[in-house]
DNA sequence: CGGGCGATTGAATCGCATCAAGCTATGTGG
DNA sequence: CCACATAGCTTGATGCGATTCAATCGCCCG
């Protein structure tokens, strides 16, 4: 679904540099966590919640380029300053980490410096196949795909909460928030998911999946 | 316009890797340089010509992600497999590098492994600077700021020869060729450039910006 | 000079956006 | 505890921009 970023924590970076441990802080929805533009002097780790990163177009259009849910860690583009707005989506606790200490580890340590462009390497695979669906994708492939790979990191069974509105998602996809909300439908009496609630959906992967390679 | 990815070159990461000599290759216009899913064995430097990298969806909807000029480094997806095929635009020489002894290098030295982390990292925000075109951007504003881009890059003045056809171009803005063919025409009409002969293009850069930003 | 691929242009269609009501939860104050 | 307000979601009607299908056009190369 997104861009995952995580990593860092599993392989043990930030174990390794004990100076780092994170300060525990929280942002009520739609609270703003960084600008695009500002200066890039922390790194964060989403504990609980959704993070949505994005780009604005002048008038007011938006693309979502990523959702960040517990584990993930986000903000680290390389650079002086942050290439995207961070808000949270839902009520979100995350942990927030010095960049500079972090960024001067990976120049004296080599398997630091590894782990931080195995971390930016796997936020591009997931970009270029986010535009593969930007740009080639019906309304209905988008949103299936979604859903799958939301899915995937929400769910267990196949029951989904999601933690972002309509308008999230359609600018996730590059849609409106009506045609994510007709497409849903259209699914659902396609018998590939049901709904109890907008934001609880139960997937039928199977037929999903189905749907999205026809 | 693309993923330049280049800087490992002026930044001297081969200068100071003596057995990395790129070996000179040459790709006839259409042929394939890698495919999707093969073994990232080597790393490629675009010396003359142009390569387009693309990913490809079931029923052959193409997506391109990124041209590659003279200057650029590609097929250096880090993972064990490429995650694009590659294919030349024109015919196209290219240099040649083993990626072992290069990703041997970044585990041992921080430095070198920093200059790839920054490599991934601007193909990274080219990545999500075009997500923004293809999910939000009118048929206009892609075509518009692609031969803007273009252009810096491969004009001086404003006269730009284009190395890829109108397909190609259709395929990195998420369009159909007919679709790029009419926005020229356009974009003519309204005095934004002038055509000699389909690929030979001079842009009025300033009339250009004011369309995108209207 | 002729063949062919790529580009342009035209006409009809379609998918998604836009505009516009309702609907349904959730939460708040009386 | 219920009425009401509100934000988010769904559904419907209509329009538009891009696609699709179909002819030419024109440049380049043999």
């Amino acid at each position: 679904m997104a861009a995952p970023a995580a990593g860092l924590h599993e392989t043990g970076l930030f174990a390794e540099c004990p100076d780092l441990i994170g300060t525990p802080s929280a942002f009520a929805r739609d609270e703003e966590i960084f600008g695009e533009g500002e200066e890039a002097e922390f790194v964060y780790k989403v504990v609980s919640g959704a993070v949505r990163s994005y780009k604005i177009l002048g008038d007011g259009r938006r693309q979502i380029t990523g959702f960040h849910l517990p584990g993930d860690l986000f903000g680290f583009d390389p650079g002086e300053s942050h290439g995207h707005t961070a808000e949270a989506v839902s009520d979100t606790r995350v942990l927030i980490f010095k960049r500079r200490p972090i960024e001067r580890a990976a120049t004296q340590r080599a398997e630091v410096a590894c782990q931080l462009w195995e971390m930016t390497a796997r936020t591009l695979r997931y970009a270029q196949d986010h535009m593969l669906m930007l740009g080639r994708g019906s309304a209905q492939e988008r949103v299936a795909t979604f859903l799958m790979k939301a899915g995937e990191r929400l769910g267990g069974a196949g029951a989904v909460e999601l933690p972002m509105t309509r308008r999230d998602i359609a600018d996730y996809l590059g849609l409106t928030l009506e045609t994510v909300s007709r497409t849903i439908s259209h699914l659902e009496e396609e018998g590939a998911l049901l709904r109890a609630g907008a934001r609880h959906v139960t997937l039928r992967r199977g037929r999903l999946r189905q749907l999205v390679e026809a």
